[in-house]
DNA sequence: TAGGCCATCTGGTCCT
DNA sequence: AGGACCAGATGGCCTA
C-alpha cells in the first residue's frame, strides 16, 4: 500500500470524502495519467518493452499499429533479455521456432501488450474520477485499490442520490428543514447518508470493508483506532 | 531483504 | 484463422 492510498484511506476515514464529493462536480483533481509526464512514473517500459514497441510510451497512442518488432528476427534477444519476463527458457524456446511462429508470437505479444496498456489507460481514467488525494508528488492507487474505491464511491453515490430522493420527496409533502435536522430525517443526516464519517465507531478497516466486503488485508494501512 | 506492485511473455480457451 | 480474454510465470523496481 502506497503513500497515496494511505492518504486516500485518511481522508475517507474522515469527513474529507465528504467534502471531496460535494465539490467534485466544480473542479478538476487534475491528476494526470500514470504513463503522462510528471507523474510519479513508477513504471517506465522496461528495456524490452521499448526495444519491442517501439515507443517510449503507450503503444496504442497513434491507433496501436504494429511496430516494427514483429518483422524483425532475434537479432536483438540480447537487449529484450534485459526486460522483464524474458529469461533464458523463453528466449531459447522462442528463438528455435520457425521464423513464422515466432512472428506469429511477437505479434501476439504485442497485441496482448497493447490490451493491457488500454486497461491500464481505462484505469487512469477511473483514477481521474474518483476523490483521493490527487498530487504529482504522491503516488498514484495501485490498480486493485483503484477498482475498491471506485466500488465503495459508487456505493456511496447510490446511497447518497437515493437519501436526496428521500429528503425532496420530504419536502414535496410541505415540510420544511429546520436545523437540527429533524428526528424523522436521522436516518439520511449526514452520518447516515456518508458511510465513512469520522463519527463511525467502527475502525478504518472496519470502514474500509464493511461496505465493499474489501478484505482486511488490502488495508493494512489502516491503524487508526475505533 | 522481504513483500507489494507492476509489465511482459506465454499458452490455453472462447468467440466471431 | 485470427483476435480477445485470461491466468500463470517471471523478473524489475520500490519501500518499509
Amino acid at each position: 500500500m502506497n503513500a497515496s492510498e494511505e492518504n486516500l484511506l485518511k481522508s475517507i476515514s474522515n469527513d474529507t470524502l465528504l467534502d471531496l464529493t460535494q465539490r467534485y462536480g466544480q473542479s478538476s483533481f487534475g491528476f494526470g495519467a500514470g504513463h503522462g509526464a510528471g507523474s510519479p512514473g513508477r513504471y517506465p517500459l522496461t528495456p524490452a518493452a521499448d526495444f519491442l514497441s517501439g515507443q517510449t510510451a503507450k503503444s496504442n497512442e497513434s491507433g496501436g499499429e504494429q511496430t516494427s518488432e514483429d518483422d524483425d528476427g532475434f537479432d536483438h534477444l540480447d537487449s529484450r533479455k534485459r526486460g522483464s519476463g524474458f529469461d533464458d527458457d523463453k528466449l531459447s524456446s522462442l528463438a528455435k521456432k520457425p521464423k513464422e511462429q515466432r512472428s506469429l508470437r511477437l505479434s501476439i505479444n504485442a497485441r496482448e501488450r497493447r490490451r493491457m496498456h488500454d486497461l491500464n489507460d481505462a484505469l487512469d481514467g477511473l483514477r481521474g474520477v474518483i476523490p483521493y488525494a490527487h498530487s504529482p508528488s504522491v503516488r498514484k492507487l495501485s490498480k486493485i485499490a483503484t477498482l475498491l474505491l471506485a466500488k465503495n464511491y459508487i456505493l456511496m453515490q447510490a446511497q447518497a442520490l437515493e437519501e436526496m430522493r428521500r429528503l425532496v420527496s420530504y419536502l414535496n409533502q410541505g415540510q420544511t428543514i429546520t436545523s437540527p435536522i429533524p428526528t424523522a430525517l436521522a436516518p439520511f443526516g449526514q452520518t447516515a447518508v456518508y458511510p465513512f464519517s469520522s463519527t463511525a465507531l467502527a475502525s478504518c478497516v472496519e470502514k474500509c470493508t464493511s461496505y465493499s466486503g474489501t478484505p482486511s488485508s488490502l488495508f493494512k494501512h489502516c491503524n487508526d483506532k475505533p
